[in-house]
DNA sequence: CGGGTGGTTGAGCTTTCTCAAATAGAGTGG
DNA sequence: CCACTCTATTTGAGAAAGCTCAACCACCCG
């Protein structure tokens, strides 16, 4: 199931049967984890990425009262720490949503494909700063949007990353999280995430109910969280100078 | 002026005298801003990275309503873009806050560097994966902090990162921004920056008047901020393997 | 001396939070 | 199949943080 990955991948750049032979091969192990489990914790020193097949997971940081915040959602395809090849430890937790199986990839044999294919160097690298880019956004969800237009702004994120790895068509699809974690990755109570929930609803502009979204007016959606999906970059393919 | 730059480096790895070299040679032009100027502008292709030499500078976006979140300042010593090096086109623009120079390092350039040191490679890529750390910490304040801690926390952060290049010294430095740019930095309106900063002056942790930033009590700005600088991972150097 | 920018303060308002309680649903053991 | 429990959702009411509007002040520069 490392297919949705190669997806991902493929919605930004070309890749070589090589090169996606030398990825499906860098996987030394597969896991699963249940829901509601931190698998990675700040400060430790990692000898391998993390690769999300199934599930969903999130990275956060909290304070000392307890507040929670998810910086991003991870969704199957996604690296969930590409960035500790670079860094070698976390700045924060990644824990699970969801149930979740996942791959793992030595750090070692990312040290090897870079050698041996300097564009997927390239390719990792701008994965990583696709993250940054999805940060920056949140940024301004959480600093100058409304709590309604926060949501709505999520919903319109997920759709389009989702969509990349077919997981979501036609206007829906499956989120299986609680109304507080959408209130830890919007800065917002789970009271008032509800209420916004409810208005949404009432504006006719989408519904999430017993894990499923579903978008009825994509337009309005998008227009009332001025949603522009240039930050994700699915344009592409992108050239590799 | 690319010492600062240098300094920022070595703050976190060791390099030769030949990569040391190999940087310096990589600018190809220098150039001087005036204030309030945006330079780089999203989604335009760009072919050359921006260091930052002198000035601050930030990263913004903004909504139709004309609220402007910034998602990052960058200070002397910053690479201002070097992510547009693999993603070629930025998702948010990049302006001056007060009058900068820069060195312009062409993308060839940087190819060639990374072929010739993979370790630079390695070292630029961190670079990058910093920059979203940042921004974690910043989504952690947004979503999470009162507009107090949110104003500590920031200068906690521009004590630490400017202290790497000795802008920074006994508790003191200088900010040539406005009360306008704490704002859009934190997510706050003037009229609220205005009087956390009072508060903030008050409680005798610190003052920001006429440019300068002089803490009078770090430890207890930090317990307010609850600043942990991990996130700037100055505990190097790291190893590359 | 006048205009412009940036800082400061007041007053009232809005969004969002907190506290609290009621409701709904899923899963479990009897 | 039902009572019980646990978690998640929903709603109400009052409080607080932060916003808006507006005015005034201080300083700098030409």
């Amino acid at each position: 199931m490392i297919e949705r990955h190669l997806m991902k991948v493929r919605a930004r750049h070309a890749i070589s049967d090589a090169e996606e032979q030398a990825i499906r091969n860098s996987v030394s192990e597969y896991r699963s984890h249940k829901a509601d489990q931190t698998i990675i914790r700040r400060g430790e020193r990692l000898h391998h990425s993390t690769l999300l097949l199934e599930g969903l997971m999130c990275r956060y940081k909290d304070l000392r009262s307890g507040k929670r915040q998810i910086s991003e959602l991870l969704v199957a395809g996604d690296f969930a720490d590409l960035h500790s090849f670079p860094l070698k430890r976390l700045d924060h937790d990644i824990m699970t949503l969801t149930p979740c199986e996942v791959a793992l990839v030595p750090h070692a044999h990312i040290s090897d494909m870079i050698a041996c294919f300097p564009r997927l160097g390239r390719i990792f690298w701008f994965l990583t700063t696709l993250d940054a880019a999805v940060h920056r956004e949140w940024e301004l969800s959480l600093g100058q949007r409304s709590g309604i237009a926060r949501l709505a702004h999520l919903f319109c994120e997920l759709y389009a990353r989702l969509q990349i790895t077919k997981l979501a068509e036609n206007q829906s699809f499956g989120l299986d999280l609680t109304q507080t974690d959408l209130g830890e990755s919007t800065g917002l109570t789970v009271v008032h995430v509800n209420r916004c929930l409810k208005e949404l609803r009432t504006q006719g502009l989408v519904t999430f109910q017993s894990g499923q979204v579903t978008i009825h007016d994509l337009t309005g959606l998008r227009r009332l969280a001025e949603f522009d999906p240039a930050y994700l970059y699915l344009d592409g393919p992108y050239e590799i100078d």
